[in-house]
DNA sequence: CCCAAAATAGCACGGACGTGCGGTAGATCG
DNA sequence: CGATCTACCGCACGTCCGTGCTATTTTGGG
């Protein structure tokens, strides 16, 4: 019992790195199956559908991320030095350790018109990682280190936002200064929310009726 | 001569409309035949290959961007009102005129680790429009309604990256407040770089040995 | 060492893809 | 009106896709 488990999850770790490259929907059996040194049918035995191996794949992909970029952010010190720490390795991610983009990117795109688990469960590790990106900004705020009036999910949103315009500034347009670019706005978001910048318009407006929760 | 010039352009509209929803490599030679009442052959003779129909795709859909979005802004008064006109427009594209999605940023996910003339026009584009945006906003410099040590390219990356960022909200997400919160990050974007406003990280570091223009 | 069970391979299927070829119908022009 | 040329279609090809069925090999416990 202990083989077919290990082959599977080399086989899984295969799919990540070739669906880094090729995306989610990109990802074929019968590649896969000459990557991992096997017959497509003998791949295919392990997962009973191509939709689950995609979940398998978009599973270890996530749990790749969090141990890599997420986790150890978390043991740096409260407040702005976490905050940094994993934008840092978020950033360091992208410039290195993907070969290829970033598969969540990819599969975002890719997927946003269909339904289904894979979908679905794309979209619920992206809400994931907002709310974490959200709760390391309140905790920083507990702390006194971010202005208190200000708005997690909005900080979340827009270090998001940053990546995605680094990712795409980084890959598609192979711009050298990419890097550079997405740490002054980083900075720049930060000294906005820093607890003596000027209010401006990071303040909520209170006319605004939207929940400061996002889900 | 007329006649063939005519459904070709018809052709590349319906390839537009459904590479919006599947994507540049999505867009395949029988469904868009389908879609235009067509046979497979009928139209694959106007173009020689998918590669130029891609080509083609990509061409119109650029055009109707410039058209809707890129040249009514232009428009507008020099300084923040254009700058803000280029952002609602560009925002109510995402919003409303787009069912399934922007073809750019799909084909930017698609075709990122590929090389060939669809992905060189479609990086061309897309710096472009950063060109544009950094002009538009060097124009309001000059004007005096920007502080006059911001980077416009800095600027027009920024303002990428919360279209991007919106996008992923809205479409994956489907986030409700997806346009609120980019409506907030336009705000904070503008803020930082009105000339009354505090320096922080918006002014570029001069010990940066990074040249101000991208290209 | 043997044998059940598990893991893998071989092969075939129906379908979709891009791309060509040969014929035909409709437009254009003398 | 008749000739020519363009636009279009039907059909077929080779390839790859996901997915099953059956046979063979490999594994591991008694």
């Amino acid at each position: 019992m202990s083989k077919g488990a290990d082959t599977r999850r080399e086989i899984v770790r295969h799919g990540v790195t070739t669906a880094y490259q090729v995306g989610l929907r990109g990802l074929t059996i019968g590649k896969l199956a000459m990557v991992s040194d096997m017959s497509k049918s003998g791949l295919f035995a392990h997962f009973q559908s191509k939709e689950s191996l995609q979940l398998a794949v978009l599973n270890e992909a996530r749990t790749e991320f969090i141990d890599t970029v997420v986790r150890p952010a978390l043991a740096a010190p409260r407040g702005e030095p976490r905050v940094r720490e994993l934008f840092e390795r978020w950033l360091e991610c992208g410039l290195n350790r993907m070969p290829g983009g970033c598969l969540f990117v990819k599969a975002a795109t890719e997927l946003d018109e269909d339904d289904g688990p894979v979908r679905d469960q794309l979209a619920q590790d992206h809400r994931d990682l907002l709310d974490t990106l959200a709760h390391v900004f309140r905790t920083g705020i507990a702390e006194g280190r971010f202005r208190d009036d200000a708005d997690p999910d909005q900080f979340a949103t827009e270090l998001d936002g940053i990546m995605l315009g680094f990712y795409h500034s980084h890959r598609l347009l192979r711009d050298e200064s990419a890097e550079v670019r997405a740490r002054r706005a980083f900075e720049r978001l930060l000294d906005t929310y820093r607890p003596d910048a000027d209010a401006g318009a990071a303040r909520p407006d209170p006319r605004d009726a939207t929940s400061p929760s996002i889900r």
